[in-house]
DNA sequence: CGTCTTCTTTTGACTGAGTCAAATCAACGG
DNA sequence: CCGTTGATTTGACTCAGTCAAAAGAAGACG
């Protein structure tokens, strides 16, 4: 589940290139990272890597399933691995840390809306905000002058 | 409660002028709009108004607490004047209609994620992405290449 | 009613995230 | 090894939103 990435690629159709490699392994070790971050962290293994090509690659392996894309309020869009189940993100809204939260479908309640307004829901999707640990820590050490804006430490 | 927007807006410590006028009236016919749609919107109201200032408007406007700012996915920021009430919202993905949905706090079992990961959850935030009344009938009419994209029909 | 202070708006330049298109380059099937 | 087809590079561009300085208006005070 780690070294198949050759398999993942060509099961969906997409041929196995270098940037591709690279893109797939930063998301592995980085969980949640922004385009930018990928292309930096990109090009420690595969220095000619352009920001477009990080675009394309990230395009391409959402478009097949193998990446998925969220997009936190007031933040760059961030790339994640795990698809397939129906996770939601709790969000900090000190650091911009982002953590999974496991909420299985049809096990999720409130994702029924009350009233759906005629529409015809296919997707569902939740994003909590609020401190992670060492935020809370921080804010309580420094006094309440210390807010970060969000996004700033995004997987940097 | 609805030419009241004067007492509101000196009662929140903001001047009254014509330009936060304009807002909150295009906010009141229009519960989700843009801000590029404020804009054009208001200047039928009041013809000078830089779009800068409608950014202006509404960044007092929802540091006050009288608007609220949602930001779905793949498209601009949108403003509604419902504040002060949990509710979320539906989005279509073939026109962007945006739809409110009621979710009292308290009453909304998924909103307390099973494990926060040493997170202070403040808030929750849902969306339900679909195809509302009118987009059903539109693709089933039309075929299936007909997808619009998100944001193109916001609110204009 | 007029003046003065302070908050708003205007004007205009700027950033950051992401897209688009043409040309070059590389994967992989034969 | 070669050719086809898809991927990457390069570079220009769009769109949403921000920032700062100067001009203007709201409302307090006399």
């Amino acid at each position: 589940m780690e070294t198949a990435w050759d398999d993942q690629l060509r099961t969906a159709g997409l041929r196995v290139t270098r940037p591709r490699l690279s893109v797939l392994g930063v998301l592995a070790e980085h969980p949640h990272v922004d385009a930018d971050t990928i292309a930096t962290a990109a090009r420690a293994v595969h220095p000619s890597i352009s920001p477009q090509a990080v675009y394309g690659v990230l395009k391409a392996l959402t478009g097949a399933g193998l990446a998925r894309r969220i997009e936190p309020a007031g933040g760059p869009a961030l790339y994640e691995l795990r698809v397939g189940d129906n996770h939601h993100h709790l969000v900090c809204r000190g650091c911009g840390t982002v953590a999974d939260v496991d909420c299985v479908v049809g096990q999720a309640p409130c994702l029924t809306p009350s009233d759906a307004a005629g529409f015809a829901v296919d997707e569902a999707e939740v994003v909590f905000w609020g401190l992670c640990a060492d935020c809370q820590v921080r804010r309580s050490q420094h006094g309440y002058g210390s807010n970060t804006a969000i996004g700033e430490g995004v997987g940097a």
